[in-house]
DNA sequence: TTATTTCGATTACACACGTAAACGATTCAG
DNA sequence: CTGAATCGTTTACGTGTGTAATCGAAATAA
């Protein structure tokens, strides 16, 4: 499960997060602008039982997919990483980039610092 | 110059960005855990400056390497990307996963405050 | 019953990446 | 001058990824 989760591979999982269980074709149908043919769909969800992140319930002949890793420990792992790679860790200099580059609304920001109050405490 | 950086080529942006111009000999030798022969640093160097992140100057036989995109650049990108895609654009859940999982020293939380009240004013 | 549709599985293929050896030219040591 | 060391370049090769066609079995339609 430690498996790592590439890109396109996190679109479908979006989908599967989101409802479940699910078949390949609700997958493909619920991703509109990837611009994928349902082939494409189906492999992505094969590799992706492959490597343990979704679970497969059989359904006749057809499979319906459900989430086998929680998108929260995904996520978490994915941010780990990538505040390592880029600022040593310290997960201010990167509020601080996407601030300079006017990322930050001012309801991020209000969210911010509720955040952050209650990190305080 | 939009090119993806990948892993092991941040690491060698990393040793130019630290010191440059520097030749190949000295990135290698600035990579200590990487665990890498000279061959691996050398067609890290040579992709990194064929996508046009680093540029090079003759120097005799042999090249001195120099970024030629900005750190800051790339950070703030894929840290774009990042929030983009596992967040929905918003910093605070990014945070808030990192904080979860005990990621985030006290020193972390006084240096992101600290950087809250300045966005605030 | 037979043809068509519909599944997942298998196979494909180009490009990126990690990792590195081999090669050719040049320079340096002897 | 000649052999060794040193550069960058070329070539290599397995794995991951994006993207998909094809195949074989099963279900369904005619």
């Amino acid at each position: 499960m430690s498996e790592r989760i590439s890109e396109a591979e996190w679109q479908v999982m979006e989908v599967v997060w989101a409802a479940h269980p699910i078949t390949a074709n609700e997958v493909a149908a619920r991703l509109p602008d990837a611009g994928w043919t349902l082939a494409t769909v189906k492999t992505l969800l094969s590799r992706l039982a492959a490597k343990g992140a979704l679970a497969t319930a059989e359904d006749g002949r057809r499979y319906l997919y459900s989430p086998a890793v929680e998108r929260a420990a995904i996520a978490a792992g994915e941010s780990r990483r990538l505040v390592d790679r880029l600022f040593g860790g310290r997960p201010a200099p990167l509020v601080a980039h996407l601030a300079e580059r006017g990322e930050l609304s001012a309801a991020d920001i209000a969210e911010l610092e509720a955040l952050i109050r209650e990190l305080k405490s």
